[in-house]
DNA sequence: GTGCTTCCTAAAGTAGCTTTAGGTTCAAGC
DNA sequence: GCTTGAACCTAAAGCTACTTTAGGAAGCAC
């Protein structure tokens, strides 16, 4: 058994981070020391493990409760790749706005570089922005 | 002069959206008609522009406090550039992050199809993803 | 004057934590 | 046995950028 400060380390999060996801119910209850200090195992370990990999790829808390339950239950290859594919669909979408984003502030930066004159011209960039 | 729902319709964001720009003083408090209703100008409209412009890019409403008073003071190009610059760097990390995350799934997705079998073998995604 | 839409305020809810405040437990060193 | 410092505890508030809810009031068409 481990304390929540060795949990947190190996698992790479904060130790309020996992009272957290107790107080949610996506980890289960821990069990006690008779001093009151929570106290984990190696299936907790992992439990948090999958969560927090889950959470480094973006996957919201709702979707990993469906998945944690996924991985408690048959663990049906196919449920799961679903689940990881419909999760690739969402990361790439915000890619692809991203791109978007930054290619429109490349634009307004270009309309100063061709437009503004060296001198304490006032930037043209707001009358774009503003319009 | 025209009504909140108007201005907000124009700008393309909500009517909450704004009176929220008001409470925190990214817009300054709307003048009013005789029954208490918000009224709005062009200039106004410019401004909230200038903001959602900017949220659509994602620049976080401290950010664009400075530029709010950037663009109200002497528009110098140097300071607009570098804000503007400093904007697609952190867009441009964030759109590298994801593909890293990307990247993790598309792996874990390979481990399925390359180690499970097909007939309700429990997925092994899971044991990397626990580990 | 009777609806229907738009507007008003204030407060609470959202995600996923982090931070704060005020206290208890534990382990090491003397 | 005692002290000290780190790690732990709880409950509540704070964070971003809004959205939602509740309970009314104003404005406009018919």
């Amino acid at each position: 058994m481990i304390s929540i400060g060795e949990l947190a380390r190996r698992a790479q999060c904060t130790v309020p981070t996992v009272r957290y996801y107790e107080s949610i119910g996506l980890l289960p209850k821990a069990q006690r020391r008779e001093g009151g200090h929570r106290a984990y195992d190696r299936a907790d370990l992992a439990r948090l493990n999958l969560i927090r990999r889950c959470r480094d790829c973006d996957i919201p808390i709702e979707r990993i409760r469906e998945l944690v339950s996924l991985s408690e239950g048959q663990r049906l290859c196919g449920e799961t790749v679903a689940f990881f594919e419909e999760q690739r669909r969402v990361i790439q979408a915000r890619i692809d706005a991203l791109k978007e984003l930054d290619l429109t502030l490349s634009l307004h930066l270009q309309s100063c570089r061709s437009n503004c004159l060296p001198n304490g011209d006032p930037c043209e960039i707001f009358d774009q922005l503003q319009a």
